[in-house]
DNA sequence: TCCAAGAGTGGACTATAGTCCGGTTGTGGT
DNA sequence: ACCACAACCGGACTATAGTCCACTCTTGGA
């Protein structure tokens, strides 16, 4: 038996299952386009995509799992950026430079899928804190700050002012660049010791 | 024409809306302490309090108002000892030692009424930065923080660490003892020039 | 005491998230 | 080629937040 087998998922997907997860993609990433994410409801999504209310829910589990699933491709590449990629974001230089270079990143992809990104985080009571996107963004956080006394708390801090609720509600009365350079200060202040 | 008119509202509460108000208070209080706060309708509130449920929300706006409103009398309680109470918390001490007592206070606070709090923050998207109460925490804090380059954001951030949503994932992780003994760090850590 | 005004009331109604399950269809094994 | 089985499908159903509006009752003024 090749050892293959015990790391991919036990059958393959169903050539109708493929199609519709393709379809209720892209119905969605319009409508939501269109109308904007919250003026788009799950019965909406369901018949722009000639699918099914239970098969909706059946492959993406609520309404913040379709918009987990929308945003995999983008997270992705930041996550490859972060574990491959040239320095300051990914590996090879100091953990201060690579935290900077992080927050900007990640400030920038929130700005561009801030909607998204929200309805992902807000679905359900505690939703952000168990996707697996934020694991990873927790741990890299973490990683870098492990000269700190706290790397996990002082991560999951610095991750609370960059949550998508937090950064909408503020955008309008302070402005992106306002927030960004102050995210960024803080960001180098919480890692000096002390 | 007296002066005091001109504050108070420009009628008294009716006799029968007054009664309902105290009789929602009261069954809500209940219903949230005996089965939870997310486990309770808010047709159940209106059925224990004998009260319809137009009135339960022309009275309260929604759930999140309701809760608003049975964190009031606690609220204010805080507010006070804040703006006439002794130093630490109250005013005489310097600034850093005051915000460092408003951040173990309000983390108190939190711990008391986490339930509570999270719904009244999460209700509705941006909840929690339209409520009196947080404008009333930022503002505390962004002048304790006025030394600082931009204490609004600053404010912001640091509330954001301590919001109910947030505490509350983190409480199994990590602990209240760790989570307030880091909060206290990065609050002295931000409060510093930089 | 009576009355007009309008605040207050309550329950039917809408909209939406999410569940459930009987029927259908693709798939791997023979 | 066939079959048994599991995965998949879709729409009816439930639960709940929040809206609406015709009716009632308090209240201040004449």
């Amino acid at each position: 038996m090749p050892l293959e087998l015990l790391r991919t998922p036990p059958r393959k997907e169903r050539a109708d299952a493929a199609r519709n997860r393709t379809a209720v993609l892209e119905a969605a990433a319009r409508l939501f386009a269109e109308r904007g994410v919250d003026a788009v409801s799950m019965d909406q999504v369901a018949a722009a995509a000639g699918v099914g209310k239970g098969t909706l829910f059946r492959r993406f589990g609520d309404k913040s799992g379709l918009a987990a699933a929308l945003l995999d491709a983008r997270e992705r590449v930041l996550q490859e950026a972060i574990l491959d990629g040239p320095p300051p974001l990914g590996p090879g230089a100091a953990a201060d430079e690579r935290l900077a270079a992080f927050v900007n990143a990640y400030f920038d992809y929130l700005l561009e899928h801030r909607d998204l990104l929200r309805m992902s985080e807000t679905a359900t009571p505690g939703a952000r804190y168990r996707i697996g996107a934020y694991r990873f963004w927790h741990r890299h956080t973490a990683i870098l700050l492990s000269a700190t006394p706290d790397p996990e708390h002082t991560a999951h801090a610095l991750l609370a002012a960059l949550s998508a609720e937090h950064v909408s509600a503020l955008l309008p009365e302070l402005g992106e660049e306002r927030i960004r350079a102050n995210l960024l200060r803080l960001t180098r202040s919480a890692m000096r010791l002390s």
